[in-house]
DNA sequence: CGCACAATTGATCACGATCAAAACCAGTGG
DNA sequence: CCACTGGTTTTGATCGTGATCAATTGTGCG
């Protein structure tokens, strides 16, 4: 299911010329686009992990999601990004232009698959983060958030988290310190391993899933 | 921009005869549509107000958006609604059959509004609620909330809130004592008037929301 | 090395959750 | 009209948790 890019392409309408880059590059911390920039095409991350940004009106940083390997992303609103896209690791993608998107959604047997291929990781990325942040607790928080990401990443036991605990902070709308603390809970748990300050190891998905729930 | 239901049907081309209701009728409190319920159509709200709802694993009871006049919703996830839509007040709104929507994208000369004409609500609601929540401080929450609903209501100023406070807290993550004291500080402040427990007035929107942004 | 930033640890404090109870309101039926 | 019921709102008291302030350590990088 979902947006497969190139592969669909038909052969007798080419596209034009540069709405498809293969295996485009982008350094961790740099962004894929900014929020309000004008959107002329769409993202599909093939290796990484993007993280979603936004300012509130005081200029408070705040990360509204994480999108990772497979996930499509940049879908206009208004004809502009609703956020800012920025490298969490290195990362490489491809990109659509957007007419071409909507030109296939015309031509499609399946738009409803195309349609949420598409927008599904947005609106997905919401969602997620409207329910973990519902939660009270902050261990039932981070551990809800631990279990999800476990599950939009490959490995799923024995895995690294990809970012640092200052993007987890502000993804769930709780402070640093919080963040480390109950990772230390975490740790002497056994449930994950801190190996090197920025290298997190979860080792027991299973306990943490059972934080989650309180 | 949006959706149009039926002013745009392709006169050579008829619906099917009950692809679209006019003005059915739920009363406060019935279900649109339950999550987990094969999506067949979606619903265009004409008139109220309509609340997504969704249980958490242990049953805890989560309002995760709001809808109101205009919006459509239903679009469904897998198959399937991703929430139980409830009204809060009485609604009136009328249906389209999700085989003709895919029809209509197909046709159209402007697959973007369609979509988001569709989805936008949804994706919206879900996006409103993880900034929300996301603000510290229970009367910069509750502030935040008001202006939102405010801008979604037709009048402006003077509205009448049409949610119970209890869904409010539900909403915003809150206990419904500490939605209370908020807006008893709120009435004490003159920026809402309380006149019949149920019907809380916003009075000065203004004053709201430089409480909002803290 | 030294610089900048992330992570860590500790101490204090405010805010919101929680528990408990009363007041208020709407709807129903006698 | 009144009594009864159920749900929402209101108020009060206490308690726990996470924010905040402050300072140190750790890490990656020029």
């Amino acid at each position: 299911m979902g947006l497969e890019l190139a592969e669909n392409v038909i052969p007798f309408r080419p596209e034009p010329a540069d709405s498809r880059i293969l295996s485009t590059h982008v350094p961790f911390g740099h962004a894929l686009f900014w929020e309000g920039e004008e959107a002329r095409q769409l993202f599909k991350i093939e290796a990484g992990v993007v993280r979603g940004v936004n300012f509130s009106a005081e200029g408070e940083r705040q990360v509204t999601g994480f999108f990772f390997a497979g996930d499509v992303i940049g879908l206009p609103s208004g004809g502009q990004y609703r956020y800012t896209a920025e490298a969490v690791t290195d990362v490489r993608y491809s990109t659509k232009a957007v007419d071409c998107w909507t030109e296939e959604l015309r031509r499609t047997a399946h738009p409803d698959e195309t349609v949420f291929g598409a927008i599904g990781p947005e609106l997905e990325a919401s969602y997620m983060r409207s329910l973990l942040i519902g939660q009270q607790g902050a261990l039932a928080r981070i551990s809800a958030f631990l279990a999800y990401v476990c599950g939009q990443l490959d490995e799923r036991e024995d895995a690294i988290l990809p970012m640092p605990q200052t993007d987890i902070a502000a993804y769930l709308s709780l402070t640093p310190e919080t963040v480390c603390r109950a990772f230390r809970t975490l740790k002497e748990t056994g449930a994950v391993r801190i190996e090197k300050h920025d290298r997190i190891r979860i080792v027991d998905l299973a306990r943490i899933t059972s934080l989650a729930t309180h």
